[in-house]
DNA sequence: GGGTATGATTCTAT
DNA sequence: ATAGAATCATACCC
């Protein structure tokens, strides 16, 4: 206190922040201690006040100099800081150690593992990458479906990322100001370095509940691209028309067994354009739905049986076994050949083997023959029958999975629908007289 | 717009 | 793990 001297005024007394004088603090003289603690009070005021008076900016600082200078002033603020730092740790001890927030945690996760926050992860989620190709069954719009929900999430990643730094910038901007005030105000009333950095605290969780409104946005959003986009149901399209031929090509061709092996599936997923998963599935629904509708099903059975047989007279014709219909493999290239050039093709596929497959076919086809009229729609049982018995003499093997629902060769006398068979030979050519007590077959939807 | 077809999902049994 | 069965949700066709 180096220019002490100047805070007295000229009659001896403290000039106060209104410019009015103060009485003298005399410490050394026997003045009655009600007189005392009332100018301690007094000053204590003041000193309580000063911020809230409206001064200008020469007035502040000339009286807050002023203030500064008091003699008493150093005793007086510590006194006070002790005051309030108590306060204030018994305060910060009950707040401090919070663990951390479950929910914000969970976002983080989510905003992470979706590829908005954190590092880029090749123009957004890989997870959903895969997700969208496995949906959209790699058909050819399934690039652009791809690209466009990238695209949306980077959108969402940027527009996420730019919030977040106006909000940082925003909060360091809010703490630097709140702290210089508060530093600028600890010159003339109690503040503690503690204190100030509560407030701090103070402000950064209130921007870190702003962030996790953010957040929680931005999972939203992020929720709605992915349904959108993603939701297989939703974006469901029919295989195309060549896909579903040679789906039902294979599954006709092996009614006797329709369990398409690993390899056979991945064979027919590539050459369908869809994937693996999606063969399996239509697979279970073509085995469920041609037990419940077995007349329909016959219909289209003899359809493919014909274009098989069609096709491989003209390759007998033609080419003497260059096309491929190995019944007997359960391997990738066992499928029939209704495509001239572009048909599946086993590359180990003997002259022997597609000869005699021709001639099963055409066996199949002559099997059908004797009640394949215009009313052969409803096929007569023995027909039926026929046909799968002629599947099964050229019984493929599915057996190399080792699946615990694998129907072994042996018994493959149509055991995977033998129930529908049973239904379809019920006499009276109606399998679904409204009366069915079959247990798990219903009347279908016709 | 309504009925049907169809791909996907879910649940259960094995 | 896989298949069967039921169901859902959408596409497609009239």
């Amino acid at each position: 206190m180096e220019d002490g001297q100047r805070m007295y005024s000229q009659q001896g007394g403290l000039t106060n922040m209104s410019g009015n004088v103060l009485p003298q603090y005399n410490m050394g003289q026997d003045e009655p201690s009600d007189q005392r603690k009332q100018e301690i009070g007094d000053i204590l005021q003041q000193i309580m006040t000063i911020t809230d008076q409206s001064l200008d900016e020469a007035q502040a600082r000339c009286r807050k100099h002023t203030l500064n200078c008091h003699r008493m002033k150093p005793a007086l603020f510590s006194v006070l800081c002790e005051i309030k730092e108590k306060t204030v740790l018994s305060i910060r001890n009950s707040q401090e150690e919070e663990p951390p927030d479950p929910q914000l945690m969970r976002l983080d996760n989510m905003l992470i593992a979706e590829g908005v926050a954190g590092p880029e992860k090749g123009g957004g989620s890989s997870a959903a990458a895969n997700a969208t190709a496995a949906a959209s069954g790699g058909q050819p719009d399934s690039a652009i479906e791809h690209s466009d929900y990238r695209a949306k999430l980077a959108q969402i990643r940027q527009i996420y990322h730019t919030e977040l730094e106006k909000y940082e910038q925003a909060c360091n901007e809010f703490t630097t100001h709140v702290v210089n005030l508060l530093r600028e105000q600890s010159r003339t009333r109690p503040i503690a370095p503690k204190e100030i950095e509560r407030m701090v605290t103070i402000i950064r969780k209130k921007f870190a509940a702003i962030e996790m409104q953010l957040k929680q946005s931005t999972c939203e959003a992020v929720m709605i691209l992915r349904s959108r986009f993603l939701d297989a149901r939703r974006k469901r399209r029919n295989f195309s028309k060549q896909a579903t031929e040679l789906l039902n090509e294979y599954f006709y061709s092996h009614l006797s067994n329709p369990y398409p092996s690993e390899e056979a599936k991945e064979e027919l997923a590539r050459k369908c354009g869809i994937t693996v998963s999606q063969v399996s599935n239509w697979f279970g629904n073509k085995r469920i739905r041609y037990k419940k509708n077995i007349n329909k099903a016959q219909e289209e059975a003899n359809m493919y049986a014909a274009k098989t047989a069609a096709a491989a007279a003209a390759n007998v014709g033609s080419e003497g076994g260059a096309a491929g219909y190995n019944v007997g493999g359960g391997q990738a290239g066992m499928y029939m050949n209704l495509n001239g050039g572009d048909n599946y093709q086993s590359s180990d596929n003997s002259v022997g083997d597609n000869v005699q497959n021709q001639v099963n076919a055409l066996r199949h086809v002559i099997s059908q023959s004797g009640g394949y009229s215009s009313d052969s729609m409803h096929s007569t049982p023995a027909s039926m029958y026929e046909q799968h018995m002629n599947q099964q003499i050229t019984p493929h093997s599915r057996s190399q999975n080792g699946s615990p629902h694998d129907p072994k060769p042996e018994d493959s006398t149509d055991s995977w629908c033998a129930g529908a068979f049973m239904q379809g030979l019920d006499g009276d050519g109606d399998n679904y007289d409204g009366s069915s007590d079959e247990p798990g077959l219903k009347r279908p939807k016709i």
